[in-house]
DNA sequence: TGACAATATATCTTATAGAGTATATTTTAT
DNA sequence: ATAAAATATACTCTATAAGATATATTGTCA
C-alpha cells in the first residue's frame, strides 16, 4: 500500500496499518530497533513531536521507505481524463 | 524530482534541493509558515532531532508531499530489465 | 466470562527542540 | 576586494521526547 502523508496523525495511521498487515505487535516491531513500546504507540496516535530519528528507526522496522516529491495538483475529476 | 529518504541527513539535503529549486531562502521560506531561519539551518544540516510538526510546516512551505509505501526491492542491474 | 495479549497512559529523568535574539561565517554580486 | 545577502552558530528559556518502569485500559479468544 503508498500512503500520501500529510499530518502526523495521517502517519500513524499509515504506520499502525503497516504494522498491522505485518501482524506485528507494537512490542515486537519496538525490540527490532530497540524501541519501546510507548514511544510506538504514541507515534501511530499521532504525536507531532516524535523525532526524525525515531520515525527513522520505525520505518526500518517496517520496512517502510519515504518519499518526498513536488504536491501532485488534485484532478477537477475524481475519475478518468480531465475532459 | 522525486526523493528516496533514508535518513534525516538525506532529508534535509532534499530539502534543501527543493528549496533552491524554487529559488527562496531560509528566511522567506521561514516567513510563510512562521518558523525561525535557523531552524530551516538545522533541518537541512540534518538535525535527526527534528519534530514531525515542523517537518510538515516545511513541506507545507515548499509544497511537497509526503510518502510512504514499502520498501522497493532493488534491482540487481542499474539499467534495464534483469535478464 | 475469565485469562492473556496488546495498547494506552502515567511518572521520573535526562536530553534536546524550537522560539527569540544576536552574531559569526560563508556565499554571491559587483 | 568589499558590501550585502544568506546561512550557520550561540545562548537563554519553556516545553516536551523518549527511555525505563509500572499500571490501566482495551481487545481477543477459548
Amino acid at each position: 500500500m503508498i500512503h500520501k502523508i500529510s499530518s502526523p496523525e495521517n502517519l500513524g495511521q499509515a504506520l499502525r496499518a503497516e504494522r498491522k498487515q505485518k501482524g506485528q505487535s507494537q512490542k515486537a516491531v519496538g525490540r527490532s530497533v530497540g524501541m519501546e513500546q510507548h514511544t510506538i504507540s504514541k507515534i501511530e496516535k499521532g504525536n507531532p513531536g516524535t523525532e526524525l530519528n525515531t520515525l527513522f528507526r520505525l520505518l526500518a522496522a517496517l520496512d517502510l521507505e519515504l518519499i518526498i516529491q513536488p504536491r501532485q495538483k488534485p484532478s477537477i475529476e475524481s475519475k478518468g481524463d480531465n475532459w
